[in-house]
DNA sequence: TGCAAAATCAGACTAAAGTATGAAGGTTTA
DNA sequence: TAAACCTTCATACTTTAGTCTGATTTTGCA
């Protein structure tokens, strides 16, 4: 701004000299500050993004031998942030129910560590670091750790 | 474009009448191009993709003795931004000398598959698939296939 | 047509990953 | 304080991954 300011009293100044410029005094200004708008767009706005969720929910309940089935459509429609993509899910992370500890395991597993050199990293023994990765795959729902690294990944839990 | 030059023409016309408020002018002029430079910006910006992803999850809750079955299917329709380096880099999997049959077993590596899964997957022999895969593991100079799934998606060979 | 590379498969082996169970010490919290 | 959870470690076991050697068949290309 005071930059901007400064132009300006400079441009003011030209102006005095070369009073019959006008168009290009006002072409100037006129520029710097389409300028300044793109720029201050480009800074100021949360890019945001629309998303449709739909959901389609079958409970089957088995009661006194007899199945009942329901079944719920639900249909969102929520702009998110897209910057947040981009952050760690700190809410997803909470959700699964990842500890400390695990998170430090899994963040190393995905740069493609061995539970050795997991274990060697943390100054913790195999078997621990084997412990960990077994919490981890019933935490994420999935079998191996190629898995757990692109679910991870996907769930944006780590970068 | 027009308009602005009216309004433009309009107040250099105003500019002749009040010529000792300069300063109003110049305001008015730099108001009017931050919001046009911010509509060009807002009207410049990337293209957007439509991305549709489709989740199956099922559940199953044992409430009072009873199994509770849950299948949840999430559709979401994402708006993504375009982006330049989701692109697959051909020139580098020409470098490293990667074969069709390798790049195929890359990519469901990377989608978490076991050998055996990736061999049933294309019908092949588990031999076959731990042969691919060591070469996969040659040419990208890695241990592990966490490793190279790693490494494949940093050098944005795989999606 | 013949050669080189790619693709396929096999057997046997070692290394690593993953499972299951148990246990002990520490921290947090109701 | 007790319960719940986290963290650590251990042992024993099964499964999968990865290595090595060797072989046959296909295929693209000069």
């Amino acid at each position: 701004m005071a930059i901007l300011l400064l132009i300006l009293k400079w441009l003011e100044w030209k102006y005095v000299i070369i009073s019959n410029r006008l168009e290009i005094y006002i072409g100037a200004i006129a520029l710097i500050f389409t300028l300044l708008g793109i720029w201050l767009a480009k800074k100021l706005t949360k890019p945001k993004t629309l998303v449709i969720e739909k959901e389609v929910v079958k409970e089957v309940e088995v009661l006194k031998e007899i199945d009942v089935v329901r079944e719920i459509e639900v249909i969102k429609e929520v702009y998110i942030n897209e910057n947040a993509s981009t952050e760690i899910n700190k809410a997803e992370i909470e959700k699964l129910g990842l500890s400390n500890r695990e998170m430090e395991v899994l963040q190393l597993m995905s740069t493609g560590l061995s539970n050795q050199e997991i274990a060697d990293k943390l100054f913790l023994s195999l078997p621990t670091i084997k412990t960990h990765t077994g919490n981890i795959f019933i935490k994420l729902d999935v079998k191996r750790r190629t898995q757990a690294v692109e679910k991870a990944k996907r769930l944006n839990i780590i970068t």
